[in-house]
DNA sequence: AAAATTAGTCAACATAGTTGTCAATATTAT
DNA sequence: ATAATATTGACAACTATGTTGACTAATTTT
């Protein structure tokens, strides 16, 4: 019986992706603690890069990110806890709830842009400045491929 | 105020990889579906590749898909409850049992494989297939950079 | 003014993991 | 041989991140 497709099927693609996910985001949130003594999970990943310093409306930051309204409103309230952003109602639509950053959220996020940052260029080091611009490149065309063929 | 940093992070290293490996599972899920009426979760995705057809004992498969034991468990009575594996009590060690792959989870292994095949060689059309090659020697670079830094 | 749509909440549940604790079995050291 | 130690795998309780369904309040459309 063959067992070359076990071979592949643990290289397969997917978890090439998962694995380098899971490296890198391991090296930012040790940087960022050790740095700023800031919590890093799936609250200020996902969400804070896609609040607006003008504020984001809950609905508008559930699409951006991707996830039910659902979703977002716990995300926010953690983060409102960590006192990340602030809610405020909408003057001209008393329904809408509007998401801003406070300032500590402001300096959260700087942190966070840095690790990042830092992150990917220790990565660029390792695999050469081109061939991690490419790499970059290359899975920016799988996102439209995909975004397309949905 | 400068909002460079907002745009840098939506299209951060981490979320890339997050997105495309999201666009390439649903291909492959849907392929899946389509053809072999077949579940496709975390379960069949990250467990079976690990389970040798010899069959791999509860620890050595939760350390191969590096996850505690008892997450492990779990997926395995699922797959059980597929009826893709079964368990036998390890004749050398009453402590062991061995998860070993029923026929039909050998037909569906190899029907994963035939997806996620299909899948990557969409991708290697798209992007074109020196490209493709380029991207996943990098993300296993990548990989092996972050197993040796932790 | 009534009907329909939209924004956001609460509750219940799903999925994929965690740690702590424990019994049964094997291994090692005395 | 037996006592101490280590390993295997189970159960329970919990965490994190999501989902869907049902709902209220506010706004917009007709």
């Amino acid at each position: 019986m063959n067992l070359k497709f076990q071979e592949t099927r643990q290289n397969g693609f997917p978890r090439l992706l998962l694995l380098a996910r899971r490296g890198f985001l391991a090296r930012v949130k040790a940087d960022l603690q050790k740095n700023a003594g800031y919590p890093f999970n799936a609250y200020t990943g996902s969400a804070l890069p896609f609040i607006d310093l003008s504020g984001t409306s809950l609905t508008e930051l559930a699409r951006k990110m991707g996830v039910s309204k659902q979703a977002a409103s716990k995300t926010v309230r953690e983060l409102e806890v960590a006192g990340l952003v602030a809610q405020i109602t909408d003057i001209n639509d008393q329904r809408k709830r509007i998401i801003k950053f406070t300032a500590d959220g402001i300096v959260y996020m700087r942190k966070l842009h840095k690790s990042i940052k830092k992150a990917e260029l220790e990565l660029s080091d390792h695999l050469g400045v081109d061939e991690f611009k490419t790499l970059k490149i290359m899975l920016k065309k799988s996102l439209d491929f995909y975004s397309q063929t949905r």
